[in-house]
DNA sequence: TTTTCATTGTGAGTTAACGCACATACCGTT
DNA sequence: AACGGTATGTGCGTTAACTCACAATGAAAA
C-alpha cells in the first residue's frame, strides 16, 4: 500500500525547500545541516500525540502536517497546518514540551527532522534561527486566531475555499489528494457539508473532484469566493517570513516540485473534466 | 464618568500581582522594576490597533485585555484574553511587530507597562524573562487553538460558561462588569443568544445578572456545565505558568484583590437575588 | 468479470442560531 | 415624578448546518 509512496520520494530533494531552513544564513545552515535527517512523511502518520513530548522537530518540504485538535467525543478540528513555510514542534523551543493537539501528516511528502537537543542548541545561540522561529511562532498564532474567527463567522463553503487555497500554497501545486471525509474532519464539519460545497465548486468549473483527488481548475475564481481570512493569513505569512529572505539561489518552488507530486500517487479518475 | 475608576485605582498595587513579573528571579525583577509604569486601564481603551506597532508591552494585574479580531464587515471575535497571568504585546519580542487584531481593555483595572526597548533588552539577555515569555506564548497558542475548536463545536451556552470562568479566574473574583452586548461581541454571537443563555443560568440560580453586572453564585455548577475547553485551558495554563513559580512570598490573590474590585464601580441592582 | 469496499451524491426531517421587531425594566438625571 | 437612554427579555419567521438513511459510482481485488 505504501510502495508507491516510497517511489515518489526519490525526486530532487533538499532541506532548502523548507523556507525556514532556506532563510538561515550559510554559517547557521552548515551547523545544522549534518543533523538534518530526511523523512518520508506518509499520510496519517502521527508525528506527535496530544500532550506527548516530541523527540524531534520536523521541517516539511513537500508534505503538509495538520495540527489537529481531537475532543473527548471524537470531534476534531484543524487549528493550523504546517508546510514548507514552517516547522512542527514549536513547544520544544518555547519550553512547554507538549501541546494539547495532534500533529498528523495530511499530505504525504518529504521533510527533514532534527533531534531536540540539536535544535535547542542552535536556538540558544540566539542567531537567525532564534528570530526565525519566533517570527514563525507569531505566524502560527495568527493562523490559529484566524481559524477561530473563520470558524465563528464563515460558511462551510467559504472555509472550504480557504482550506483549499492554504493547502495549495504549501504545495505549489493545483492538485491535492484528500477525500471529502478527511476535509470534513479538518474543518470540523459533516462530510455531507463538504460534498455539497465541493459539488457547487465543481459545477461552477472551479475544481474537479474525484475520489480523493482534487484539481483546482480556476484559482482566480476560488480566490474570489474565499473569505478575507485567507488573504489576511497569506499577507501575514509573507510579511513575517518573506520569500526573499532565502539566502541561496536555490529555487524554492517551481518545476522541481512538479516532479515531486506525481499523479501516480492518486487514484485514476475516468471522467476527469 | 471616569471619576469612579480613578478612585478604585488607589488600592494596594504591585507589579507582582502579575504572575509573569512575579515569577522573575529577584535579579531580573530589580532590573526591570524601575521602568515599570503603572497604568490605569479603562474599559474600552484600545492598547493597540490591528496592524499597528506597539510602543509598550502591558502586564495586567487587575484588568483583562481582550485580543479582538474585527472583520471587514464589523463582526468580531475574541481570539484570546490576557489578564494577570500574561502580557499584551507578544509581537514585540517575536519580531513581527504587529498582529492583525485589536488589543482592548474589557475589564477596567490596573496594569504595568514597559517600553519596547526595555523589554527587548531584558528579553535578549536570555534569562528567565526570555523563557517565561516563550512559555506564555505557547499558552497563548493553546488559548487560540482552543477558541477555534470551541467556536466550531460548542453551543453558545457552553461558550458563555467558558468565557465566564476564564474571566473570573483572571480576576480572582466572582463578579464581572460586562453587558450582554459586550459578551456577544467577544463570542461573536448575537446579543439575544447571550440573553437566552444567561437567562437560563440565572433561572438555575448559577449566576445573577443585572445591567452589566454579573455575579456567579454557584461556581461548581458553572464548572459542571462548561465544555472541556475550559478545563483543558486551565490545566495548560497551570502547567506552563505554575503559581508556585512565584519567587516572593507576596500573595498573588486573596483578600488584597477583593479590595481592588469594589462594588462601587458597577451599577446598583435592586432585586439582586 | 464479478465482487467488494471506499467514496461521493441526495433527500427528508430536525435543531441551533440568526435577523428583526418590539416590549419591558432599570438607572441616572432633570 | 417624569424622562431618556441603556440594558434585558421575548416572539416569530428564516436559514445554515446537523442527523440519519440510503443510493450511486469508481477502483481495486478476487
Amino acid at each position: 500500500m505504501h510502495g508507491k509512496e516510497s517511489i515518489r520520494m526519490f525526486g530532487i530533494h533538499s532541506p532548502l525547500q523548507n523556507r525556514l531552513l532556506a532563510a538561515l544564513p550559510p554559517a547557521e545552515y552548515r551547523r545544522v545541516e549534518p543533523y538534518l535527517e530526511p523523512v518520508a512523511m506518509r499520510r496519517g502518520t502521527v508525528l506527535y500525540e496530544s500532550g506527548a513530548r516530541l523527540s524531534h522537530v520536523y521541517f516539511p518540504t513537500t508534505s503538509i502536517v495538520s495540527l489537529l485538535y481531537v475532543m473527548a467525543d471524537g470531534a476534531s478540528s484543524e487549528t493550523a497546518a504546517v508546510g514548507k513555510e514552517g516547522m512542527v514542534g514549536v513547544p520544544l523551543f518555547t519550553g512547554g514540551g507538549s501541546m494539547p493537539n495532534r500533529g498528523v501528516v495530511r499530505n504525504a511528502g518529504y521533510g527533514y527532522r532534527l533531534k531536540e537537543h540539536i535544535l535547542k542548541q542552535e536556538f540558544n545561540r540566539i542567531g537567525e534561527l532564534h528570530s526565525l522561529l519566533l517570527r514563525y511562532t507569531q505566524a502560527l498564532l495568527t493562523q490559529m486566531a484566524q481559524t477561530a474567527v473563520c470558524n465563528r463567522h464563515h460558511s462551510v463553503s467559504q472555509q472550504l475555499c480557504r482550506w483549499l487555497l492554504l493547502s495549495l500554497d504549501r504545495l505549489d501545486s493545483n492538485e491535492l489528494n484528500m477525500t471529502q471525509e478527511m476535509i470534513a474532519n479538518m474543518l470540523g464539519v459533516r462530510r455531507e457539508g463538504i460534498t455539497e460545497a465541493a459539488g457547487k465548486l465543481q459545477h461552477s468549473g472551479i475544481i474537479s473532484y474525484c475520489r480523493g483527488h482534487i484539481t483546482v481548475l480556476n484559482r482566480a475564481a476560488l480566490e474570489a469566493k474565499v473569505c478575507e481570512c485567507y488573504h489576511v493569513l497569506r499577507g501575514e505569512f509573507e510579511r513575517l517570513l518573506p520569500d526573499d529572505s532565502i539566502h541561496t539561489a536555490h529555487p524554492a518552488g517551481g518545476p522541481v516540485l512538479a516532479e515531486q507530486n506525481p499523479a501516480q500517487y492518486k487514484t485514476t479518475c475516468h471522467g476527469n473534466t
